[in-house]
DNA sequence: TCCAAAATCACCCCTTTGGGTGACGCGCGG
DNA sequence: CCGCGCGTCACCCAAAGGGGTGATTTTGGA
């Protein structure tokens, strides 16, 4: 800003050193005057508007507009809640499997344990979700963040 | 644009009228013609500030950021995989209800026919998406986006 | 008007699931 | 050392789910 007002001024000075050399040199006529002013209007304004520009360059108006991208949410599992409801670690990992569709059989063979202790596991969990189903234990678990 | 040259224009001419009127009565003085060429200096050079920002003013640098948003995924179905499947509008409501973890009767119930009717849907649901359990027909449902 | 798809309902049979109870071993902290 | 929580397993029973077949009605379009 300052050295604006510094190369306005310079240029002002010359431009008046000039236009005496002008008037003292070959433009000493009649009506000189108003040539004179309209010299000085023309080459000021267009020095004003060139200032004008200058200053409002770099007075660019950032609009941050934020797009909602469909990013891979990522899965937080809600500790707070798992403890709240006492659901074990094990009972969780069966209603993960649950949740994928398998049976007990499968999930029994799985992780190698009898399908008796699946259903042990998962009518605790039930209990503890207070579901009915299977499929309504994942919806709960789904809505409850205790499963992606 | 027009109009702010029109504008110029005339502010020019009545500038000029202006210092006309000054110079024929009260400034006929010694050295008139700097004060004359000052004002008219000063008196530009604003002018054309005030034009250059006004021909700037729009000029507005419009910087598009994407911010990646958890926002709640808008669920859309996939119609080409429904029909591929050949699966009914009714049988993908059944689905829709199963997922939600209810009995078939709860079903039943809910959509005013017999429990018979809605095992004949589940079941062909189920034949046409692959799933041998309800659970695994909930979790291939939302796999291949035919319910949120 | 007639056909085909969709929707509806019923019955049988078997599997799976859910609920309840009881029991055993292991590790940890009082 | 004893209790407690956790994980494990077993048995029983009732309810729900799933597969198959067959049938009727509704409905939308050729």
């Amino acid at each position: 800003m300052r050295k604006h007002v510094l190369l306005y001024g310079l240029l002002g000075g010359l431009l008046i050193a000039g236009l005496k050399l002008i008037e003292y040199r070959w433009l000493v006529v009649e009506h000189s005057v108003e040539i004179y002013g309209g010299l000085v209007a023309a080459v000021f304004a267009g020095l004003g508007i060139w200032l004008g520009l200058r200053l409002t360059r770099q007075a660019e108006t950032v609009v941050v507009r934020e797009v909602v991208v469909a990013g891979p949410v990522t899965f937080v599992r809600d500790q707070r809640k798992l403890e709240s409801l006492g659901i074990t670690p094990r009972e969780l990992e069966i209603l993960e499997l649950i949740a994928e569709g398998l049976s007990n059989k499968e999930i029994a063979a799985r992780v190698y344990v009898s399908e008796n202790t699946v259903k042990t596991h998962s009518s605790r969990v039930f209990l503890k979700l207070g579901a009915r189903r299977r499929t309504q234990a994942v919806q709960l678990g789904k809505e409850l963040r205790l499963i992606p």
